[in-house]
DNA sequence: AAATAGTTTAACCAAATGGTTAATGCAAAC
DNA sequence: GTTTGCATTAACCATTTGGTTAAACTATTT
């Protein structure tokens, strides 16, 4: 299983950059964690910019969508719902640090949020809506409501140094605690529905 | 109107690392824009992070609050928790870019919430608690509809540059969108509640 | 007015950092 | 086996950056 020195340094670089973001990140601390040359570095990818904009066009591209699978299922409305919430909180929890990080670094650079396909929201969008027209949520803004369930999912991830300081939960705790999250999420999600689908 | 050279210090200060993060954060730029010699900035706080963690204290502080003025007032359950989303919406609103960095700031350097009180959010979730005993709220676990609360609060903003982008809106469209943003987290939380409290 | 003590500045410094370069290694092509 | 061209490295460079220092300024005290 030889790994190409293209793909360590990604590796290498992404583990770095979610760790440090864009300004704490060194050059030096890349090519070490890949274990080549800091030169090596340059030569694949110019410059550090230009590293950074890999991974996180990589990362950003991988995160957002992934849900279009469970919309197309044939399921109802709640199900899909359901299968949603669970998607992205099975996301976060192998990777807690990467909404941040993703968010963190769109918030110094908004530039670079130019270069994402800016439809992966539509078809969420458009099935809450349906759901709304044919009577299965009750009456939201869709966009709202997807913020709103966003919300939901990501900021016990978002804001874990703070929610489990505030909490005043361990570390071991609160992973426990977001475990418990989907069942959390749902209750609210289910009050949303006009009628209640009990399993 | 005289400032005093160390207001003018942490005023400059606070605008920077707000928007720089304490990594991409120049001592140089802060002197500027306090229009001062960075020499003073050392001589005022000893070093950057003396600075950095006083800014960052500062702004935890008076930011996690001030919802427990709601908390007291003689008001029915569902009048509080709209207090509360209002009053956190209107200083998202005023202080965008600062959640954000709050929260970067924590995951970058998690130890600094040791220096944070932990009990404040002792009171809203034993008002939740309360509201549940006394079944004017669902059954729900109190932490988790807490940060289900929060997230549906802060989540537009954390996510701002994203979110706008996803949403395919222009940044006044955005900024219209979360006017909106209130009456969208009532209506879900009145779902939550056991009798609809229209007024 | 001279001494004192706090404040402010210009000049400086050492370390770190992103990036470059010239030489070397190395496998395939000839 | 030698040439060719990519891959890799050690050494180096210019700039930036947090931080220091010694001198100058300022106002209050004596």
């Amino acid at each position: 299983m030889e790994v190409s020195t293209e793909e360590k340094i990604i590796q290498a670089a992404e583990k770095i950059f979610v760790r440090d973001g864009f300004d704490g990140a060194r050059m030096q601390d890349i090519a070490n964690e890949a274990e080549i040359n800091k030169a090596l570095l340059h030569y694949y990818f110019r410059s550090k910019e230009k590293l950074f904009e890999h991974i996180l066009q990589r990362k950003m591209k991988d995160f957002i969508p992934r849900i279009q699978a469970v919309l197309r299922k044939e399921m109802s409305v709640m199900d899909k719902l359901e299968g949603i919430v669970d998607g992205y909180l099975r996301m976060l929890s192998q990777n807690p640090r990467l909404p941040i990080f993703l968010l963190y670094s769109t918030y110094r650079n908004p530039a670079i949020m130019q270069h994402m396909p800016h439809e992966i929201f539509r078809d969420l969008i458009a099935f809450i809506d349906d759901a709304i027209q044919k009577k299965q949520l009750k009456k939201l803004d869709p966009s709202q409501f997807l913020l709103s369930l966003l919300g939901m999912c990501f900021f016990p991830f978002v804001a874990w140094p703070v929610a489990s300081h505030m909490l005043e939960k361990s570390e071991s705790e609160y992973v426990a605690f977001l475990k418990g999250r989907k069942v959390e999420i749902m209750k609210v999600i289910r009050e949303l529905a006009y009628e209640t689908d009990s399993s």
